[in-house]
DNA sequence: GCAATGATTTACT
DNA sequence: GTAAATCATTGCC
């Protein structure tokens, strides 16, 4: 079952980031559905430096963060690699959670052909970078809406007790200063589809 | 208008 | 372990 908009536009983005983890990720492209389940999170908020609306200040790239809960931000970093965030809160508030890794499920064969032939399952969606291109997701998916549109998350009723939760620093983002150390990542514990 | 750089991955030494 | 790949967005001139 989707999730529904109110789970994407509560104000709590830490507790939608811990939330998301055992949801599925999915998208449909062509009639083939791929995805897998969220095991890695990130998030951000425009309260602190490591995001790219820090400030509340809105650019041409950032805008959809601005969107109402439930969308799609998806953006492109170092040139070759996209990367996949939900947009929470209510409209004019930029937060997001970043997916930084899945556990594969639905359309593993057509997720390895897209992420190139010889690559190993284990390599497939453990990186925020790799998932995108193993769902088919690119900046089109820009500004998405995950009720109506092919990608969505869905509640798989897997149930995660707190104790499975890891909570740890964000990766990457050594330039936000003193913000970088907000503990703000949160992983399945001991799931080996984790980024490292 | 132009130069600098990043929420990464991959290949090679 | 180190470095290259590669481009949209950003910020400054």
């Amino acid at each position: 079952m989707k999730l529904d908009v109110d789970f994407y536009q509560r104000k709590n983005v830490l507790k939608i980031a811990k939330e998301l983890l055992g949801k599925g990720l999915f998208t449909r492209i062509d009639g083939m559905t791929t995805g897998g389940i969220i095991v890695e999170t990130e998030a951000y908020s425009w309260k602190e430096r490591g995001c790219h609306a820090f400030g509340a200040k809105k650019t041409p790239r950032n805008s959809v963060m601005f969107e109402a809960g439930g969308h799609a931000y998806v953006f492109l970093c170092y040139g070759m690699h996209h990367l996949f965030n939900v947009v929470t809160n209510k409209p004019g508030v930029a937060e997001a959670v970043l997916i930084r890794a899945l556990e594969p499920l639905e359309g593993i064969e057509e997720m390895q052909l897209r992420r190139g032939a010889g690559q190993h399952q284990k390599h497939l969606t453990s990186g925020p970078g790799k998932l995108t291109k193993a769902l088919g997701i690119n900046r089109t998916f820009n500004g998405k809406y995950l009720l109506n549109s092919e990608v969505w998350v869905e509640d798989l009723n897997q149930k995660i007790s707190a104790g499975k939760i890891e909570a740890s620093p964000r990766i990457g983002i050594d330039y936000a200063g003193e913000d970088a150390a907000l503990p703000w990542r949160f992983v399945l514990k001991g799931n080996k589809w984790v980024s490292k």
